[in-house]
RNA sequence: GUGGGCGUAGCUCAAUUGGUCAGAGCACCUGGUUGUGGCCCAGGAGGCUGGGGGUUCAAGUCCCCUCGCUCACCCCA
């Protein structure tokens, strides 16, 4: 290489070349397929948004918004670090409450976090995020459950979904008082990073990986114990619909969620095959957060985030390859005449609608047939000085071989009608 | 922010205790078939071994620094 790029793509931001756009076209198809078959409609929010959104849902203490956001130097725009807060805005700003009771809304982007990479993790990220906007019916949040649960079934990909509930603003705090006193008197027992968390985040000792930790843990009293009566019947009703509509889960009373926002249900559908990150989404509902952005009264809500570079990962490794596109024809012209009649009968067929393929280069034609072969070419017409003279070219099927001479000069009825078959 | 691992051709990786060690496979190009793809055969191009400094008769190999990548912690999709 005579220049030396000097110039890289940013730590944790990634190009997505062309052999890995395939993949995330078959997430993208699929997940239009499954949404929309569970009526949800498609809304695209900007990348960028006032600071205070974030701060003010996400939580001021939490790590997102402490250190890990995009913000400019005027300390007021925020590159989006999720997506859940961005559509509430649009929902309120665009006051899509009043056009329709029930909002289900799906939204794919790239987000931003300035975190160190890791697998499955980067400063740029890309999500797939519904959010059911207006219900508090435990059905929704069961179907939507059941909606990721179909989305994975169709990819192709192998997770688990767990469940918990984290309670409401009228019953957490008293379990988090009672959990505090937990941790208090066994904090000799745990490691640094939870006597930390203690007093910065108690239910985070919850889900620590330190085996002694987790010893203290498993006996920890469980919020699923220390609901008030709205929120154990909520929880009761979601199993019960996830348990109507036959979808699989496990209840996990360690799980915690990262954001501020979350109450009640919360979920995760998780995998094993992704070294430390396990979940490929996750989300759960965020009652009190619409009006606490300046949305109508009372309005609840429940979302959740797919993790794309995640899925990718597990379609590399779980799934075969996908087959690479195909085109329906290659065009192989032999010296100036055939390149130029090729250039020409190639825009015709384009205009069509046909998929053409041909070389600029003047390479020779075994070359160009290892291009057609390589381009996954249905056929490959060849344009020769000797046929040309008669207007003719040959049209060869790359699979059985099989080659004919048809009209390239007059019209091009023959070749449509071959790639018509 | 903290800790571990690794940087050799476009990609995946070799190179005995420092001593022809700058290699292989895939991909690419050309030819075998003056005009016919996949298979095969022959040949070709492609590297200041991430960068800098040091030790040595001799460094891809050892030491230091630096940059980058990666995995993990924290945190999170």
């Amino acid at each position: 290489m005579e220049i030396i790029l000097k110039i890289k793509a940013l730590k944790g931001f990634k190009d997505i070349v062309p052999d890995e756009i395939e993949l995330w076209n078959f997430i993208d198809k699929t997940a239009r397929s499954v949404f929309e078959r569970f009526n949800f409609s498609e809304i695209r929010m900007p990348i960028l948004e006032a600071t205070e959104l974030f701060a003010r849902s996400i939580g001021e203490t939490t790590d997102i918004v402490e250190k890990e956001m995009y913000t400019f130097p005027d300390k007021k725009i925020t590159m989006r670090p999720e997506a859940t807060a961005s559509m509430l805005r649009a929902y309120i700003e665009n006051g899509l409450y009043a056009k329709k009771p029930v909002q289900r809304l799906f939204t794919i982007g790239p987000m931003f976090r300035h975190e160190r990479p890791q697998k499955g993790r980067l400063r740029q990220f890309h999500q797939l995020d519904v959010e059911v906007l207006g219900s508090e019916n435990s059905l929704v949040d069961a179907e939507l459950m059941a909606m990721g649960a179909l989305f994975f079934n169709e990819l192709g990909i192998d997770v688990s979904l767990e469940l918990n509930s984290l309670g409401c603003p009228e019953c957490r705090p008293g379990y988090r008082k009672i959990l505090i006193d937990y941790i208090t008197t066994r904090l000799d027992n745990l490691c640094s990073d939870c006597k930390r968390r203690a007093h910065t985040n108690p239910l985070r000792v919850l889900d620590c990986k330190v085996p002694g930790c987790r010893e203290q843990i498993k006996s920890a009293p469980s919020v699923q114990d220390h609901l008030c009566q709205g929120c154990r019947t909520h929880f009761d009703n979601v199993q019960k619909g996830l348990e109507m509509l036959n979808i699989e889960y496990s209840l996990n009373k360690f799980m915690v969620r990262g954001l501020d926002y979350y109450c009640k249900t919360t979920f995760e559908f998780i995998t094993g095959d992704l070294g430390a990150q396990s979940a490929v989404a996750a989300g759960g509902r965020y009652d009190g957060l619409i009006e606490e952005l300046g949305g109508p009264k009372n309005s609840p809500g429940i979302g959740f985030a797919m993790g794309v570079e995640r899925i990718v990962l597990l379609l590399q490794q779980q799934k075969s390859v996908l087959e690479s596109a195909e085109i329906d024809l290659y065009i192989a012209g032999i010296g100036e005449p055939g390149a130029l009649s090729g250039y020409r009968l190639a825009h015709q067929l384009r205009k069509e609608g046909w998929s053409v393929a041909m070389d600029h280069e003047g390479k020779s034609l075994k070359s160009q047939m290892k291009q057609a072969d390589k381009a996954n070419a249905r056929y490959t017409l060849i344009i020769g000085e000797s046929e040309l003279e008669k207007g003719k070219g040959l049209l060869r099927d790359m699979k059985n071989r099989d080659a004919e001479q048809v009209d390239v000069e007059l019209s091009a009825t023959a070749i449509v009608n071959r790639l018509q078959q």
